[in-house]
DNA sequence: CTCTATGATTCTAG
DNA sequence: CTAGAATCATAGAG
C-alpha cells in the first residue's frame, strides 16, 4: 500500500481526464441534486456548542493563576497571583519564598503556552490541509460550504479536546505547585525564642484557664510579632500537648511560674485587676485555682517539692534561687514521690480545662512507647 | 541519617 | 464559629 510518485501521477492524470470528460457537467448536476435531497440530514447534527463548563472552569483557573493571562507580562501576572493568593501578605518575608514558586509557575506557563501554540498550529495546518482537499474535491463532486464548515468545526472540536487535556494537566501541575509552595506547613519557621517565652509565660500564668480572649490574643500577637491565628494555633497545640503529657511540661511550667513570680515581685502589680491576677502571678494561677491548691499544700513536703508547692506560699524572691538549683540538674525528678503525687491528681482535682488527663503522667510505665521518655522516668 | 519539637491544617463534635 | 484531636511536614538536635 505505498504511494509512489508514479501512482500519484496516474491519479492526477485520471482526475484531469475525468474533469475534462464530456459527461462531467451532467454528472455533476445529478450529484448536486442528490446532495440537495440528503443535505438536510447533515444540518441537524450541526449545533452542539454547550461550551463545556469543565473547560470554562479550567480556563478560569488558569487565568486566575496567571498561567493563561497576558503573556510575558508574565512575571508580574504570576507575582500578582501569588501575592493575591497569600491573602494580603501576612508576613513581609515571603517574597523570597515565593520567588521559587513564581519561577516554577513561569516554567509551567511557558510549557503551557508553547504546547498550546503547537496545538493551534497543528490544528490550523490540518484544517487548511483538509480545506484544500475539499476544495480539490469540489471540482469532481459537489461540496457545499456548509460541509466545509462542518468539517472545520469537527476538526476544531477534536483539537480542543486535546487542548482540554493540556489545560487539565496544567491545572494539576499548578495545584501541586501551589500545595507544595504555599502550604504553610512546608515553610514552617519556629517562632522566636522571645515569642515562645511570651506565649509560655501567658500560658503558664493562666494555666487554670489557658484560653486567652480575643484581646489577649491580639496583644500576644503584637508582642510576639505573629498573627492572632498563630497565637490561637499555639494555644491550641499547647493545651493539647500539655494535657497529653503533663510530666514532660513540668519543668517548663516551673520555669515560667518562677519567671512570672519574679516579674511580679519585682515590678509590683503590673497587671492589677485582671481576672486571676495576684494568684495567677504568684503561682496559684498555675494549679490552685479551685481546690487544688489545698491538694498540694496538704502534701507532705517531701524533699524537693521544691517548686510548686513551696513557691506557693513562700516569699518568692527567695525561692527563685533554690528553684533554679533544684531544677538544674534534672532535679525535680524522677521517682520522687513528689513528682508522682501532685501532678496527676491535682490536675484532676481542678477539674478545670483538662479533666481526663491520663492518670499516668510522670513515671508511667504504661504510657505509650516513646511518649514519656527516659528523663522523666529516670 | 533518626528522632523529637513544633507550627499548621484537617476533621469531628458541640 | 470554637476547641479538641489527629495528622502532616518541616526544623533542629543528636
Amino acid at each position: 500500500m505505498t504511494i509512489t510518485d508514479q501512482s500519484l501521477d496516474e491519479a492526477q492524470a485520471k482526475k484531469h481526464a475525468l474533469n475534462c470528460h464530456r459527461m462531467k457537467p451532467a454528472l455533476f448536476s445529478v450529484l448536486c441534486e442528490i446532495k440537495e435531497k440528503t443535505g438536510l440530514s447533515i444540518r441537524s447534527s450541526q449545533e452542539e456548542e454547550p461550551v463545556d463548563p469543565q473547560l470554562m472552569r479550567l480556563d478560569n483557573m488558569l487565568l486566575a493563576e496567571g498561567v493563561a493571562g497576558p503573556e510575558k507580562g508574565g512575571g508580574s501576572a504570576a507575582a500578582a497571583a501569588a501575592a493575591a493568593a497569600s491573602g494580603g501578605g501576612v508576613s513581609p518575608d515571603n517574597s523570597i519564598e515565593h520567588s521559587d514558586y513564581r519561577s516554577k509557575l513561569a516554567q509551567i506557563r511557558h510549557i503551557y503556552h508553547s504546547e498550546l501554540e503547537k496545538y493551534e498550529q497543528a490544528c490550523n495546518e490540518f484544517t487548511t490541509h483538509v480545506m484544500n482537499l475539499l476544495r480539490e474535491q469540489s471540482r469532481t463532486r459537489p461540496v457545499a460550504p456548509k460541509e466545509m464548515e462542518r468539517m472545520v468545526s469537527i476538526i476544531h472540536r477534536k483539537f480542543s479536546a486535546i487542548q482540554m487535556q493540556l489545560k487539565q494537566s496544567t491545572c494539576e501541575a499548578v495545584m501541586i505547585l501551589r500545595s507544595r509552595f504555599l502550604d504553610a506547613r512546608r515553610k514552617r519557621r519556629n517562632f522566636s525564642k522571645q515569642a515562645t517565652e511570651v506565649l509560655n509565660e501567658y500560658f503558664y500564668s493562666h494555666l487554670s484557664n489557658p484560653y486567652p480572649s480575643e484581646e489577649a490574643k491580639e496583644e500576644l500577637a503584637k508582642k510576639c510579632g505573629i498573627t492572632v491565628s498563630q497565637v490561637s494555633n499555639w494555644f491550641g497545640n499547647k493545651r493539647i500537648r500539655y494535657k497529653k503529657n503533663i510530666g514532660k511540661f513540668q519543668e517548663e511550667a516551673n520555669i515560667y511560674a518562677v519567671k512570672t513570680a519574679v516579674s511580679v515581685t519585682q515590678g509590683g502589680h503590673s497587671r492589677t485587676s485582671s481576672p486571676t491576677p495576684p494568684s495567677s502571678a504568684g503561682s496559684g494561677g498555675s494549679f490552685n485555682l479551685s481546690g487544688s491548691g489545698d491538694m498540694f499544700l496538704g502534701m507532705p513536703g517531701l524533699n524537693g517539692d521544691s517548686y510548686s508547692a513551696s513557691q506557693v506560699r513562700c516569699p518568692i524572691s527567695l525561692q527563685v534561687e533554690s528553684l533554679r538549683h533544684s531544677m538544674g540538674p534534672g532535679g525535680y525528678g524522677d521517682n520522687l514521690g513528689g513528682g508522682q503525687m501532685y501532678s496527676p491528681r491535682e490536675m484532676r482535682a481542678n477539674g478545670s480545662w483538662q479533666e481526663a488527663v491520663t492518670p499516668s503522667s510522670v513515671t508511667s510505665p504504661t504510657e505509650g512507647p516513646g511518649s514519656v521518655h527516659s528523663d522523666t522516668s529516670n
